[in-house]
DNA sequence: GAGTTGTGATACCTTTTGGTATCTCTTTTC
DNA sequence: GAAAAGAGATACCAAAAGGTATCACAACTC
C-alpha cells in the first residue's frame, strides 16, 4: 500500500529530467506546456515524466480551464525522506568514527 | 562529477531489492553470499546489485581472504538527503498551509 | 597439488523505460 | 459554430535494467 506509494515516489527521483522537473515547480506551478518548455523533448515526453511524478504522489494536478497546472505535493518526498532517516543514526554514528579515526591519524 | 555520483545514487536507490539490501547491511557487514542468502535470486543476480549500490557510493567492499566483505558507506545517502534538503521549507511551509486549512475547515 | 569454495566477468534473454509520432477530445476565441 | 490551442491516449521504437547460465580465477583445505 504505501509500500506501494514508496516504490513509486523512489522510481520517480531515478530521473534526472524528473528531479529537474520538481527543482522547477518548487519555484512556482506550473502547465505541462510551460515545463516542456524548459526540456528539449516533446510535450508527450514531459507528460509522461509528470504522470510518473503523480504516480510518486510528488505532484498534484489541478485543472483550470482548459489548462492543467502542475504543483508539488507536501507528503510525497516525506515517505522518501522518513526512508532515509531509518539510516540517520548510523551515518552520524559512523561519520563520527569516520572524523575520530582522521583525527587519530593527524595526530 | 557529484552530479554524476548523485544520479547514480538515486538511481541504486530505485530498486527495492537494492534498499532491502541497505537495511540488511544495515545491521551488519555481510559477504556477498550472506546477502544473496536473504533473496530468491542468483548469487550473480545480487552481485550485480552490490555493484550499482557501490557506484552510487552507497557501499564499500573489503577483501578479506577469499572472501569480499560489503559495508554501508557513511556519505552516500548524504547526497540524497542533502538534495532532499533542498525542499525541506517548501514542505514545511505547504504542511503548514494545510494543517490550517483543515482546521479552518473543521471549525 | 587436487578438490572445493567464494567471487568476478561475460554472454544472453526478457521486461521496463524514455522517447517520438499521431490521433482525438475539450475548451477558448473569433 | 469553426478554427485554434492545450492536453490525454495509444502505438511504436531503441536503449537500459533485472535476471540466469556459464566460465574463469583466487584462496583455503586436505
Amino acid at each position: 500500500m504505501t509500500q506501494d506509494l514508496q516504490q513509486h515516489a523512489f522510481r520517480a527521483l531515478a530521473d534526472p529530467t524528473r528531479r529537474q522537473i520538481l527543482a522547477l515547480l518548487a519555484q512556482r506551478e506550473m502547465t505541462i506546456a510551460e515545463v516542456a518548455g524548459h526540456f528539449d523533448m516533446t510535450r508527450a515526453a514531459v507528460k509522461k515524466h509528470l504522470s510518473i511524478l503523480h504516480d510518486g504522489a510528488l505532484i498534484e494536478t489541478r485543472a483550470e480551464g482548459r489548462t492543467r497546472v502542475n504543483a508539488l505535493r507536501p507528503d510525497g518526498l516525506k515517505s522518501v525522506a522518513n526512508w532515509l532517516g531509518a539510516f540517520d543514526i548510523f551515518w552520524d554514528e559512523r561519520l563520527a568514527a569516520l572524523k575520530s579515526a582522521i583525527e587519530k591519524d593527524i595526530q
